[in-house]
RNA sequence: GGCCCCGUCGUCUAGUGGUUAGGAUAUCUGGUUCUCAUCCAGAAGAUCGCGGGUUCGAAUCCCGCCGGGGUCACCA
């Protein structure tokens, strides 16, 4: 609505209100090669003083022509102005410059920039990084000097790294918000966790909505403080967002996520698959591991069971035996979870073992991999045909090794 | 170094003169006929950065110190 809005086609904008202060003897050439204003400021090091560019200011103060730098010509005071999140602040006269306006490159700098644009664009409330508050002084100079009201100022806290050390940025190795899309972490939940880092309502809520956000997000209770960002209490809140999708919204999501293995299942039993993975889901990119022995036979794997605490003990016939009592049991069923579960306990009772025995064998058998959703389900979802045909690869499996012994 | 901001369980936090300092997460334990996860129950974890005040009473108010962060560009 206030456009243009790229700052190569809004140089005539800044040209305008630049001569504005020039017009007002509030701007001047910088007179100084670079090179020069170094060495004052070496010079302001070496003496342990602040450098101050207003020091060297010039008493005539340069026409300017647009190939030196615009400097502002700051009026030193102090200021106590209210930040949002901050509260009551207050600076001395010492911490106001003269900064930079317009470069010689005829762009401004962001320090001017932002005034005009945000005055052009008629902004309310500017919110930024505590990396702001310094300057803001210079900030409030400058809106007098241009006759503007100041917006309302918001100053946020940084989000520090896990060490706490430094604030997080991508320049330390920090994930980019896309790297965490990309590996299946959900905006809301991203949005929940970074308003949750200084913020909350007030209540024991730990887990809101983008709308409840909307409705209950208040500058007000933002905390003062730098966070640490904690990546455990991301995937915690992860999982929460996860869980509390939709199964059809889920299913949605998951497309670009799920094995290989998986491109020719239909779209009903990828659902039923979602069903049972939903609460252990984590992160989206998980789902392969999660999920593939639904699509594919695995290998068999016989650690799975020689390094089981309790497998371990049995016996190779015994082993066997009770893979093939299983098997003609559950051949028997319609496959339905109900039916499953009245054969498995069948079983344990004819059996006369533990579950830990008897279900692990049959859940190992059956998929391949350390973990699985509840049994009876798995076996449902798997179906007669899969699940008979993988036992009895694993009772080949044990026949062949016992043979070469 | 100057200036500014901050300082409650490992972490995110509630708390604004009187609370057994609360919750969440993480950790550990038990339960949910197997595993993982969820869920439920429980445990442990904070001398409220330290030292002085003010007050009958301080995490809460004041001062000093310490610690952490930010900033001091023709970058945003």
């Amino acid at each position: 609505a206030y456009g243009p809005y790229r700052q190569s086609e809004r140089l005539e904008i800044y040209q305008k209100w630049a001569q504005k202060l020039v017009d007002n003897g509030r701007a001047y050439a910088d007179p100084y090669t670079s090179e020069e204003v170094q060495k004052f400021r070496k010079q302001a090091q070496k003496s342990k003083t602040p450098f101050l560019y207003r020091n060297h200011r010039p008493d005539n103060l340069p026409k300017w022509d647009g190939t030196t730098p615009l400097r502002f010509k700051s009026d030193p005071k102090a200021y106590k102005w209210s930040d949002v999140v901050m509260g009551e602040l207050s600076t001395g006269p010492e911490v106001i410059d003269d900064f930079v306006l317009v470069k010689s490159d005829g762009f401004p700098t962001y320090n001017f920039a932002h005034i005009v644009d945000d005055a052009e664009m008629k902004i309310s409330h500017v919110i930024r990084g505590q990396e702001f508050l310094a300057s803001t002084p210079n900030y409030l100079n400058l809106y007098e000097a241009l006759e503007l009201q100041q917006p309302i100022l918001a100053t946020m806290p940084h989000i520090l790294n896990e060490a706490g050390n430094k604030k997080l940025s991508k320049r330390d190795g920090a994930k980019d918000v896309l790297d965490y899309i990309k590996d299946g972490y959900l905006p809301e939940a991203m949005i929940n966790f970074i308003a949750s880092l200084g913020w909350n309502d007030g209540t024991e809520q730990e887990i809101f909505t983008i709308k409840e956000l909307m409705a209950k997000f208040n500058l007000n209770r933002v905390g003062r403080g730098g966070a640490h960002f904690d990546e455990k209490r991301l995937l915690w809140l992860n999982g929460a967002h996860i869980r509390g999708l939709s199964l059809d919204d889920l299913f949605n999501k998951v497309t670009d996520y799920w094995p290989q293995e998986a491109k020719t299942a239909s779209d009903e039993y990828k659902i039923q698959v979602l069903k049972l993975t939903q609460e252990r889901l984590k992160f989206f990119k998980e789902l392969p591991n999660l999920t593939r022995f639904f699509f594919t036979n695995l290998p068999i794997k016989p650690s799975l069971i020689s390094e089981n605490k309790h497998l371990k003990k049995l016996e190779i016939s015994e082993t066997v035996s009770l893979l093939e009592h299983s098997k003609s049991a559950l051949e028997k069923s319609d496959f339905t979870a109900e039916d499953l579960i009245q054969r498995l306990n069948t079983l344990l009772e004819t059996t006369s073992q533990k579950p830990v025995i008897l279900f692990s064998l049959i859940r190992i058998a059956t998929t391949q991999a350390p973990a699985s959703p509840p049994l009876a389900e798995t076996l449902a979802l798997l179906g007669k045909e899969t699940c008979t045909e993988r036992i009895t690869k694993q009772i080949k499996y044990f026949q062949t090794a016992s043979d070469t012994i």
